[in-house]
RNA sequence: GCCCUCGUAGCUCAGUCGGAUAGAGCGACCGCCUCCUAAGCGGUAGGCCACAGGUUCGAUUCCUGUCGAGGGCGCCA
């Protein structure tokens, strides 16, 4: 049982007691930044005195009081300090009992929750024109989207990853002009492609193909091979093609008008956005006849809502002016627009050498996403796109992350990893064993370095269900990163094993280093990074 | 003009439902390998949390405004 439910059940108590009935639905505990303020720390008699008229101060002081006189498990030392605050000083047993249940919930239930009660959530992500490579501006949302869908697995959501793939219109068309032309010895057309790609590709297509499909199957394969790459793996590939084929667009279109949602203007249709967030209203089908991007875009949202309970996008911060509009379009089918979600990732400049470089497929001058994987690695590419908040802009230094590798943090979080495989593995060479946790005294660690440790762990619940409900996974990478320099200060100080070490002292260590194993893996496993086994640093002039 | 995100140490960034003395990495400087991997550990220096108001017991956090950076406001996709 997680401590802060026996302090939170034991306040409430002690507060009917006091005549505060009912008391507080919410009593916030944590954990004061300042040890001296204890281990955990309430400020319920702050919260709570207004409502009840009472002195803070003094509320606080009955409070303590009150606690007192029957002193909840764990708790060694009540006291109120500052403008009313109830300090708990608890003893090290409330962080063996962590270890405890980290260790027999293991990697697979540690830090899983099930607030999502099965219920079915669509993350579509990249969803890039087939008409080039993905660039490395494509590899935040792509890291981001994918992390973002383990996190809501591991709290429990039924997950679809779903990559939408603009497969027809005028982007299209310039594309395959663009390979026949340049295939046909001449330049590309005006707004067509100029990226060294097209050229590659139009010496790849054969004779008597159609550009448009044969361009189409090689961008997508050359898009789904990266991210593979990445360990990033859709559930489905929808095509906007598909949905005119089945008449999906017709019928999105029938039911905007029955539902009184779009009118003819200027020889357009349009649909009525406006008064739902959106500013305006926007053009569903143009005066030519022709659709905007819009109409396909407003019918694969629909078919997404009969496959999935929630949608989640994730969207460029170029995209964010048509969250309103497809939200008022869903508004206007029936639909929650709190069901569909949408991601804002805020841009990624790239460099090299301090040197911005351009991302435009327009000019050809873009830097592909393969090459930042080939140059940096997919764990450290992974890890760095998901070290910033996506709030943030990114700058990302291809010769920073690749070159220094020494300061990279990905490496210094994995070498932790690496560092317990081989702890556990000297011990096992050694014939030390490690009998089951319960005949093992756990009450032997109480070095500053391994509280510590079981502190970090006792976090990572939370940390991922807060990262899930605010679509930060970067919340995780924080939390690992703080877990390595847990591990790495603990590796220090303390031996597992050795001349010196009681036998029951390694015996404790060995399932408190499995514990932060089963942390690492979890977090790492949510970032879709690598959990190494062993690290072996090239020398210089080595192979 | 309107909308979104950001502004925190020299640099890059964290900072929980508002909480007590605001953190990390890098860079700088000084130390630590008879020892489970030194891709490591410890220490020092470095802050008007852009600015001005407001809300309250309390604001880096919430609200308003100003300034600055990036992005968006098409019958383009």
């Amino acid at each position: 049982m997680d401590v802060r439910d026996i302090l939170i059940e034991s306040v409430r108590s002690a507060l009917v007691d006091l005549g505060i009935d009912p008391p507080p639905a919410e009593v916030s505990l944590e954990r004061p930044a300042n040890p001296e303020h204890g281990d955990w720390s309430t400020n319920v008699a702050l919260a709570s005195a207004s409502a009840t008229g009472r002195n803070p101060r003094e509320l606080g002081t009955a409070l303590a009081e009150a606690l007192e006189a029957s002193p909840p498990a764990h708790v060694t030392a009540i006291d109120v300090a500052g403008p009313g605050f109830v300090n708990f000083r608890l003893a090290d047993s409330w962080l063996h009992d962590v270890l405890v249940d980290v260790v027999s919930a293991g990697s697979d239930a540690w830090a899983a929750h099930d607030v999502g009660s099965g219920r079915s959530v669509m993350v579509e992500f990249v969803s890039a024109n087939p008409t080039g490579p993905l660039h490395a501006g494509h590899g935040r949302g792509a890291c981001y989207g994918d992390s973002l869908a383990r996190l809501y697995q591991r709290c429990g959501h039924e997950v679809t990853r779903e990559f939408y793939i603009n497969d027809r219109g005028t982007q299209m068309q310039l594309f395959a002009d663009s390979l026949a032309a340049v295939a046909a010895g001449s330049e590309p057309p005006e707004g067509g492609y100029h990226g060294h790609y097209i050229r590659e590709w139009a010496g790849e297509m054969p004779e008597g193909v159609d550009p448009l499909e044969w361009g189409y199957e090689r961008a997508l394969a050359d898009q789904r091979r990266v991210l593979e790459s990445l360990d990033i793996h859709f559930d489905s590939w929808f095509s906007e093609r598909s949905m005119i084929e089945s008449g999906a667009i017709d019928e999105v279109m029938s039911d905007l008008r029955s539902q009184n949602a779009v009118y003819e203007d200027d020889g357009a249709t349009w649909l009525r956005s406006s008064g739902h967030g959106d500013d305006k209203d926007r053009v569903l089908v143009k005066s030519d006849g022709q659709f905007t991007y819009l109409l396909p875009d407003v019918a694969y949202h629909r078919d997404k809502f009969q496959r999935a309970d929630r949608l989640v996008n994730v969207w460029g911060a170029d995209h964010h002016g048509y969250v309103a509009r497809m939200q008022s379009a869903m508004h206007a089918l029936g639909h929650d627009p709190s069901e569909l979600q949408v991601a804002i990732t805020q841009m990624v400049s790239l460099r090299r050498g301090g040197e911005e470089v351009r991302l435009s497929k327009r000019t050809g001058e873009m830097v592909e996403l393969a090459e930042v994987v080939d140059e940096v690695g997919a764990d450290a590419a992974r890890f760095t796109y998901l070290l910033l908040s996506v709030d943030s802009q990114q700058a990302f230094d291809l010769d920073l992350v690749a070159s220094q590798v020494n300061e990279n943090p990905v490496f210094y979080v994995q070498y932790a990893h690496a560092r317990i495989h081989s702890i556990v593995a000297r011990a096992a060479h050694a014939g030390i064993e490690r009998p089951p946790i319960d005949r093992v005294d756990l009450s032997l660690l109480g070095h500053q370095r391994e509280l510590a440790l079981l502190r970090a762990l006792h976090e990572l619940p939370d940390t991922v269900l807060r990262a899930c409900s605010e679509q930060a996974p970067h919340q995780v990478t924080t939390w690992v990163r703080d877990m390595a320099a847990a591990f790495h200060g603990f590796y220090h100080d303390c031996r597992v094993m050795g001349d010196g070490i009681d036998k029951g002292l390694s015996q404790a260590r060995l399932w408190l280093v499995e514990g932060v194993r089963i942390g690492l893996v979890v977090a790492l496993d949510l970032l879709g990074v690598s959990a190494p086994e062993e690290m072996w640093r090239e020398e210089e002039g080595e192979a």
